[in-house]
DNA sequence: AACAAATATTTCCTATAGGAAACTTCGTAC
DNA sequence: GTACGAAGTTTCCTATAGGAAATATTTGTT
């Protein structure tokens, strides 16, 4: 079963190669800048004296202050200790603040009924939704769910994220790897990790129709 | 409209405070180690010598030999070479090796219809599903829409993150802030940005009712 | 085993980061 | 205006990071 969810995980190799290109440009422009502008900010941001902060973080006024004016380049003890006293989170400290409204926003796509992107497999009938959207942290599909035996698959779907189920119409048996197999019916739902194996069969008359949502 | 989306928000808080935990634990536990050991699993990882490394990154044999054994504590400016020069990505330098395989797997929940965790608004009747579940990239939700008109709002819905919405049964208007209104109907679905503001309401005769899931 | 080649570590020196205290700057009260 | 306090900057000194070269260690070869 090397049928299913390839497209899912291409998408998401994208998601983190951009995220990798992103920072590699920052890199690229001859990196000194930032830092300590950045530093700044967030300790404005908390209304902070560089007194206090040197309290918080355990360095002095005047090495505080250097930093902030990128006269020196700080250690990495130094950094850390910055980024534990100011509560800092990491990528916050290192993403450009241009980068930082990377993130978009103020996206929306509307997917009709049947109108999604078809994408047949042996076992299960997708369609993608919201396709018109490329970053995103969501991919949603519908499925219908052919197979209606668990020996239709030659091995369990594996691939890494989260998954969560719902399912639309029908009912379906969900196999997992470390748990027993499990029927649901329509409108029941389930989560997993999905690097434990998995498999899903349509277990009513008709195929079951689910909704997928990877992430 | 305070109504709808706090329990996301703290959600999701909860989620980075924990990076935050997780980092700052690493702090607690004077923070030496593991930087070094990081810096030479990755070196090795791809197969180079201490001199390819060394004009990979522009620092010297000797200074990137003392990093990896814990010596000294790099330069802001050393690690940034570090960096660049063998590609590596910042959480993944910052991530303890343990840490790295924290994020869970092998995890599942099913909800039962109905059996899920109620959570009433004005506006919303939500039925949070995989409750069990705490530390997950997605939180879906089913939710009865009562509101039936847009004026039940006091103000647009705004948090972070993205949402995708799948109409269950009835009908509802989508208000965006940057998009004219959109009627959806049982079986459409929508993905948008969190941060513009949205509301829904059912234009259909009883409460529609729609899946939620936000990341 | 002994040597050579390649790789890593240590030494020693210079450049620079970090801290304490002196010195500015700016606002506010008197 | 002067005096004062609070915030930030600069100076000066010491500790330490970074680089070049010497030393040690490992690996492979005959």
């Amino acid at each position: 079963m090397s049928d299913e969810p390839h497209f899912l995980i291409e998408e998401k190799e994208k998601t983190s190669d951009q995220g990798k290109l992103t920072l590699a440009s920052g890199e690229a422009t001859l990196e000194p800048l930032e830092l300590g502008k950045r530093v700044k900010e967030i300790r404005l941001s908390q209304n902070l004296t560089l007194e206090e902060a040197s309290k918080r973080t355990g360095l002095a006024r005047s090495t505080l202050s250097k930093i902030e004016n990128e006269q020196i380049s700080p250690t990495f003890a130094a950094v850390q200790k910055l980024v534990q006293g100011l509560g800092i989170d990491i990528p916050q400290l290192f993403a450009k603040p241009t980068e930082q409204r990377a993130q978009a926003s103020g996206r929306r796509d509307i997917t009709r009924l049947g109108e999604g992107k078809p994408h047949p497999t042996p076992t299960y009938e997708h369609e993608l939704l919201a396709t018109q959207l490329s970053q995103k942290k969501m991919i949603p599909y519908r499925t219908r769910v052919c197979a209606h035996s668990f020996s239709e698959y030659q091995d369990w779907v594996r691939h890494d994220g989260e998954e969560f189920l719902f399912v639309l119409s029908g009912s379906v048996q969900l196999y997992t790897e470390f748990y027993e197999p499990v029927e649901l019916h329509s409108g029941d739902s389930a989560y997993y990790d999905c690097d434990m194996g998995h498999a899903l069969v349509s277990t009513s008359e008709e195929d079951a129709v689910v909704l997928w949502v990877t992430a």
